[in-house]
DNA sequence: GTCAATAAAGGACATTTGTCCCAACGAAAT
DNA sequence: ATTTCGTTGGGACAAATGTCCTTTATTGAC
């Protein structure tokens, strides 16, 4: 539920000595990278958790995922030089590497280890995304809840509520409703 | 709704008469990858209408994407060394280019300009799924509907409805309540 | 030509989820 | 101390979607 990169993570902090690479602290709720705007870095999770979302028209929030140690955010905008289609804003205290647009740019050309790391973050973030959806279009609340729920017991004192519902696409209630009903039935 | 690579696809047909690529056919119904299966080499859409879809434990299918002219499959597999999360069938007659693991990893390795292609192919994956999904979660099924007949408005002549009603994450009946009540209103 | 399999359409009812409320609690600000 | 605001919890009802079943064409296999 919680996503990592821990082979990307060993090669930035292996080079975050270079003057390519910064660090940056970010308290809960700030916002790392806004939607729709252009990215000027992008950026790599050293410690702590972030959330990954979409803001409809309508108001409503869609969590596409969550990001822990050696995920990657920016990195889609600058290789489809494109405004950022989701915000990513911190949930716990983050700390992040941080790497100019220029600076990824070059690495992703002249550094062999850099470019594959960079192809298999996408490869891997297509492939659970692929499941993830597949499972909460084709499962109940119930379903679903159980099942992140398994992969991450602990989450709802990491995550707050309504985040989680925005995970599972719906609303605070309908997960309330699931969750006070799991209880009686003893399952949770 | 069909997703397509124009810049892809103009680089494997220019280089569709060396040695390492190869044309081949494919009929309705047939497959071209199995789910859970090793890949063994990548292929890249010339012409027709595939589906790339996930099938469940309890049998449910979910269409993950419609692919047009330049979509590739396979890469995600090889790059990550994984089997295929993903099965790939042809909906129309299908002509594809064929590259061998071999050959797609010496490209990705040897050519900056392939090596590029296949960055921007994986973000614009992940791009589209992202506010794909939020869309289909935070809607309902007449939104949703709407929303891809505007994109493709012959959709119908072209894909089979269960197929349409497994990429809307719904069921057949719910696909046709919704097509009859907005025959009804006239707004279709 | 017949038969099985597949696609399409929809009735009736059950279940799931959303909407609109109200209420309690705790943290942070004044 | 009071106020405000975000978070949590849940009742009552409405709306959306699923399940199960029946029917009608159509196509392809034999």
């Amino acid at each position: 539920m919680i996503r990592t990169n821990k082979e990307l993570l060993d090669y930035v902090s292996k080079h975050s000595d270079s003057e390519g690479i910064s660090e940056q602290i970010f308290f809960p709720s700030q916002t790392i990278i806004e939607q729709g705007k252009r990215v000027n870095s992008v950026c790599i999770i050293k410690s702590g958790i972030a959330k990954c979302f979409l803001t409809e028209e309508n108001g409503n929030d869609f969590v596409e995922e969550f990001f822990g140690e050696g995920e990657i955010v920016g990195e889609i905008e600058i290789i489809n030089n494109h405004v950022s289609v989701c915000a990513i804003s911190a949930i716990t205290e983050l700390v992040i590497y941080k790497i100019s647009v220029n600076n990824f740019k070059h690495l992703l050309e002249t550094d062999k280890l850099f470019n594959q790391l960079i192809l298999k973050a996408l490869s891997a973030k297509i492939r659970y995304k692929a499941s993830r959806h597949a499972h909460n279009q084709l499962n109940d609340v119930e379903a679903n809840l159980l099942r992140i729920k398994k992969e991450f017991p602990d989450m709802f004192n990491a995550i707050p509520k309504l985040d989680i519902a925005n995970y599972l696409g719906v609303t605070l209630r309908s997960l309330n409703r699931v969750l006070s009903d799991l209880k009686v039935r003893e399952l949770i």
